[in-house]
DNA sequence: GGATTTAACTTGTAATAACAAGCTAAATAC
DNA sequence: GTATTTAGCTTGTTATTACAAGTTAAATCC
């Protein structure tokens, strides 16, 4: 075989042990789809150009191609090729959709309420701890999440504290939490489970989120799942739909 | 190579070309897992195991099991296997949780407001329409589900009429709707958009559901995507979340 | 010019091979 | 007996090859 020296395919040196290819790959491309690079309705380059242009092959492009299907970048049509999705797939339900607003315009704030501090679990917790867990306590957060001014989400996120270097110092402003768990400490999230309720909200939810009372509200429950075993966080969040309805692409 | 004569792999004849040999396998182990011969965190048969039972190789194999883990029938674990997780993933959002009895010991009932009927496109429909369906009307269905009969869901169901033998004709008493395509119409559902409000219930609704004026009703707006190319179809649903939640597996 | 065929793309499926890395239990050393 | 090592499993990653099948546009035929 003829080794070419290209960003990803095998060079000399064997660092590349740490990261599959195929994860850089997707890296690569899912990078140029969120700066716009790739656009809504492109077409990808195709498998074969990819191949040849990292020094791949094809199992290992479609791996990477994949992945992007499965996180919603991307997709695919026989005959055609890679069709560019570029609505984030999230989490099962992340993003926010207005009304009218397009998602690009949307003036999106991040308010931390409580930093990330360490603490016990709760006594009484919404998904059942493996104990494993329970010794070495959680960070908790609380964020609130504000579109054009106006609070909408109000969250409450557990994570197990375990070796995550310098993470209680890191700042969550801005929409990062999955994005900072994937870069810096290689956690990918690989599923999980929810539970959604419509309730009335509670005069304390009212208050972070300039509800009145009685107003329905959206009520979650979630337990997310990496690629870490047994590392899995938690969140309870709240949401006011009452502007903007809950977006999510499966 | 030694043909084997096993249930999946290459026969003498070639009918076989139908079907993708990784997607029968795929039936098979989810029948399996839906029948309780696999149950709740056993071990799958080994990749190789899996291989020569049923005359494939691991790439096939693997692609089998990728789809199960996308779908949330199993989890795999480096080292150990693949792990049984029962619970099926839906598309989303789909199951229904009790906050005290376990699902089996649901008594679940559908029942069918509106037999599917042939009628033309709503002209402001909830999500943008491709030219293409609008021509041929869409087949309209209402349906109210209900557990130990007390109703849950109140569920319209939008779908293209295009080429599909004997639908009207169907019966769709149990929820099987998504089983019915797939099984019958090899019409496998590849993802989707949806938007998801919490709202207070309006009369009509509240009358199906049997709630109060004014309590919060969720409420979910669905794209669904198939694999059959220009083949999405559409659900608006309802669902009363004061005893159960809604959950999913993702 | 217009309809049809063809050729050159695209992604999809499948077999084969080899090694890496995580997990577990049996074998070994002390 | 207990702790350690090792061997043999498991899934994960990657390369190679070949053909099938859907899409598109150029070439051909009429």
């Amino acid at each position: 075989m003829i080794v070419k020296t290209f960003a990803i395919g095998k060079s000399v040196m064997k660092k590349s042990t740490l990261i599959p290819q195929y994860r850089r790959l997707y890296e690569i491309l899912r990078k140029h789809i969120e700066e716009g690079i790739y656009r809504e309705g492109d077409l990808l380059p195709s498998e074969n150009e990819l191949c040849a242009t990292y020094g791949l092959t094809r199992p290992t492009v479609r791996h990477a191609l994949d992945e992007l299907v499965k996180d919603g970048f991307i997709k695919k049509q026989k005959g055609k090729g890679s069709i560019v999705h570029s609505l984030p797939k999230g989490i099962g339900i992340l993003s926010v959709a207005g009304t009218t607003s397009a998602l690009g315009s949307l003036d999106l704030e991040t308010r931390i309420l409580v930093k990330p501090e360490i603490r016990p679990w709760e006594e009484d917790f919404f998904f059942p701890l493996p104990d494993h867990l329970r010794e070495s306590g959680c960070i908790y957060m609380e964020r609130l999440r504000l579109i054009n001014g106006k609070p909408l989400f109000y969250d409450i996120t557990y994570l197990p504290n375990i070796n995550l270097p310098r993470f209680t110092s890191r700042s969550f402003e801005n929409r990062s939490l999955f994005d900072t768990l994937r870069t810096s400490y290689q956690i990918d999230v690989t599923g999980g489970e929810q539970r959604i309720w419509a309730i009335k909200v509670t005069p304390e939810i009212a208050r972070y989120l300039e509800m009145k009372p009685e107003e329905p509200v959206l009520h979650l429950e979630r337990k997310i799942d990496t690629n870490r075993v047994g590392f899995s966080f938690f969140s309870s969040l709240y949401c006011n739909t009452s502007e903007h309805a809950l977006f999510g692409v499966f």
